[in-house]
DNA sequence: TATTAATTTGTAACAATTACAAATTTGAAA
DNA sequence: TTTCAAATTTGTAATTGTTACAAATTAATA
């Protein structure tokens, strides 16, 4: 996803049904620019420096927003942690338990055949796996 | 799964290098008997007749135990609720966001391959979709 | 400009989880 | 058995992530 201007966040909010406004805009921004599905408080320390009278609940407000209008995602892959993600995109989540970084990677659940849950409504899809990344692999000497 | 005596359950136990107690063969009974992927409340609230001075911390514990020696899965699908799983052959969870069941369905992201994820160690894999149910469908007039 | 609606903010409340030290239980060793 | 140390459980307090809510601010409309 390249870097989108401010004119093209609010129109791509627009889009979606979320009006616009400076911190959404920012919260947006932020996310887009940073795809390595950060936490609310990553999200809040980064952008209060900028938006100095921006509140914690702004971004929590805001994030469930997006994730209501399909403007981002919840990833969730540890219990006590919430991560977004802008790229709504089917793709699934891997997680290095060492160095805590969440990679993407191609994998498309809703294209799967599921025959034990014909008659359902599926709605969303996730996948995610918890493992140690080749980076870390190779730095045990 | 069959239901398992106590002795069955020690043995289980103790092939997973955790020790039977008291506690942890109730908590172990119940989870592999309630296969509804219950949350720490519900075990506790269970529990709490027959094992009067059991404490929720204790449940807390046991369950990570559970966990750390492949006894049991944690199944996360909301924010805000950490259930478990005594099923911890590879599976994925579906769960219906109106009646709030989490029903199990036959997919092993295992099995799939996942050329993006080349040279990373993988170690636990987690599928969930949410949406609505058969019944919750139908019983929409 | 005046009025109303939407959004943001700050604080307090809440819920789930964890830390921790005391109490209890277990299980060898004496 | 009794003794003692280790393991386990318990209860409470602390912590963390999140939500409720009313006041303040900002934006939109008349
Ligand atoms: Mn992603
Ligand atoms: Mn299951
Ligand atoms: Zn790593
Ligand atoms: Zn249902």
């Amino acid at each position: 996803m390249t870097k989108m201007s401010v004119d093209e966040i609010k129109k791509h909010l627009g889009d979606h049904g979320v009006k616009a406004s400076l911190p959404r805009v920012k919260i947006y921004e932020y996310l887009n620019t940073h795809r390595t599905h950060p936490t609310v408080d990553e999200i809040f320390n980064a952008l209060s420096d900028e938006l100095i009278t921006l509140s914690k609940t702004t971004v929590y407000n805001t994030l469930d927003l997006f994730v209501k209008h399909h403007l981002a995602v919840q990833v969730l892959i540890e219990d006590n942690e919430a991560r977004y993600d802008a790229d709504t995109s089917h793709h699934g989540h891997f997680k290095c338990t060492k160095c805590q970084t969440v990679y993407d990677f191609d994998f498309d659940l809703s294209s799967t055949s599921i025959p034990t849950l014909e008659g359902h409504r599926l709605d969303d899809y996730h996948t995610y796996i918890r493992g140690v990344c080749k980076k870390c692999l190779e730095n045990i000497h």
